[in-house]
DNA sequence: AAATCGGGGTG
DNA sequence: CACCCAGATTT
């Protein structure tokens, strides 16, 4: 069976946490050590010596930076810090404004989890230091527990994200998924050293040792690669079952008066949680576009609308879905619909069905509470239909 | 073990 | 277009 199908062993043969163990392993962390220290990158939440250590700012960054590229992180980070120094100010902050400051980040779980468990480290008075300690945190799990660990506390700990697992997978021409990598980066890890050994395998999985055609001529591990020995590199780490994306349609409801248009905040749990969007939902397979905006206007609204007018629609692509967005503009009947313009948040008693809060916005100015990309790109859409009427 | 949860960069 | 990114949580 080839490597590129068998499955991922949960853990190493014994003679490779062996290998990884002696000289073999030693050589590859030293290589490793050395092309880091010779320059490796400056990053914003990076602390260079140990006096800068800062168990606040690696964890804020360490959050932001799942699944989240390193320049996307940066402006999000930076903003972050200057509004929220201290996990204190973090913790006293409302959900809202740290959802507002997330806005466009994506997976909006992390900031509730991020708010959570700042609040959790507020009243332990300091951030835990070990990584079972850490692992209690709500949003924090192993590969972040470890890299707070290592980086921000100098434990010897492993820190296994897709980059280390990409890296180390090759370096020991092993199929093992994320657990048995871990054992590997175990094994192999300079004592004292962990935080710095960590950050140089995600330098090198981002620079060199690259998902598709990696810089193997480029690497301070090709003399002790074993999947390059074998001409094998792109035989690890083994590839991953995906599945395709179905295609969905949703109806967003554009609820007009005087310019502005209504918006509903969503529940803090699932897709999109605590957001502000059009109000709507999934059209059924097969249900018209103005069939189901009209339903969806009754059901979530509480709106029988004598008319349906299509606007325009925006797609959008998630991991796991296609979304078409359609975009219905609706005559809602004269008098008080949910909230006048510019009055405050609906009081719970009238709130749309399964919102949690609402408000009216101008589709053409800066919005002032926390929307998803999906929704801005829909008020841009709005707008671009209001311009050519 | 599989699904859910965003958004965007890259070959 | 597919692939995947400093993953965690829920089912």
């Amino acid at each position: 069976m080839s490597p590129a199908s068998r499955p991922r062993a949960p853990v190493p043969p014994a003679d490779l946490l062996a290998a990884a163990r002696g000289p073999e392993g030693a050589a590859l962390s030293g290589a490793l050590l050395g092309w880091y220290d010779a320059g490796h990158r400056a990053l914003p939440w990076r602390p260079e010596r140990p006096e800068e250590r800062d168990p606040y700012r690696t964890w804020l960054s360490e959050i932001m930076l799942q699944q989240t590229r390193v320049e996307a992180v940066k402006p999000y980070f930076t903003r972050f810090l200057q509004r929220f120094p201290t996990v204190q100010a973090l913790a006293r902050a409302p959900l809202d404004e740290v959802l507002g400051l997330w806005a466009g980040l994506g997976y909006y779980s992390r900031a509730r989890n991020l708010h959570a468990a700042a609040q959790q480290v507020a009243a332990l008075g300091a951030f835990p230091d070990t990584v079972s300690g850490l692992r209690r945190l709500p949003g924090v799990g192993p590969y972040v527990a470890g890299a707070v660990a290592s980086i921000a506390f100098g434990r010897d700990e492993p820190a296994v994200d897709g980059n280390v697992e990409r890296v180390l997978s090759r370096a020991w021409a092993v199929a093992a998924g994320r657990a048995g990598v871990e054992a590997l980066a175990r094994a192999m890890l300079p004592a004292g050293r962990a935080g710095d050994f960590n950050q140089a395998l995600m330098d090198l999985g981002s620079a060199v040792c690259t998902p598709r055609s990696p810089r193997c001529g480029a690497c301070p591990l090709r003399s002790g690669c074993r999947a390059l020995a074998t001409d094998a590199v792109a035989a690890f780490p083994p590839p991953r079952a995906r599945r395709a994306a179905p295609l969905r349609q949703a109806v967003g409801l554009v609820v007009a008066r005087g310019g502005r248009v209504l918006l509903a905040r969503r529940p803090d749990q699932g897709l999109f949680g605590g957001l502000y969007e059009l109000p709507g939902g999934f059209l059924h397979p097969g249900e018209p576009v103005e069939e189901g905006a009209t339903r969806l206007a009754r059901e979530r609204l509480g709106l029988e609308v004598g008319a349906a007018r299509r606007v325009g629609q925006v797609e959008h692509t998630l991991t796991h879905m296609q979304l078409t967005l359609h975009l219905v503009e609706v005559a809602a009947p004269a008098g008080p619909v949910v909230a006048e313009p510019g009055a405050p948040p609906l009081a719970p008693e009238v709130r749309p069905d399964g919102y949690t809060a609402s408000a009216w916005v101008f589709p053409e100015q800066p919005v002032e509470v926390a929307l998803s990309t999906l929704t801005s790109k829909a008020l841009a859409r709005i707008q671009r239909a209001r311009d050519a009427s």
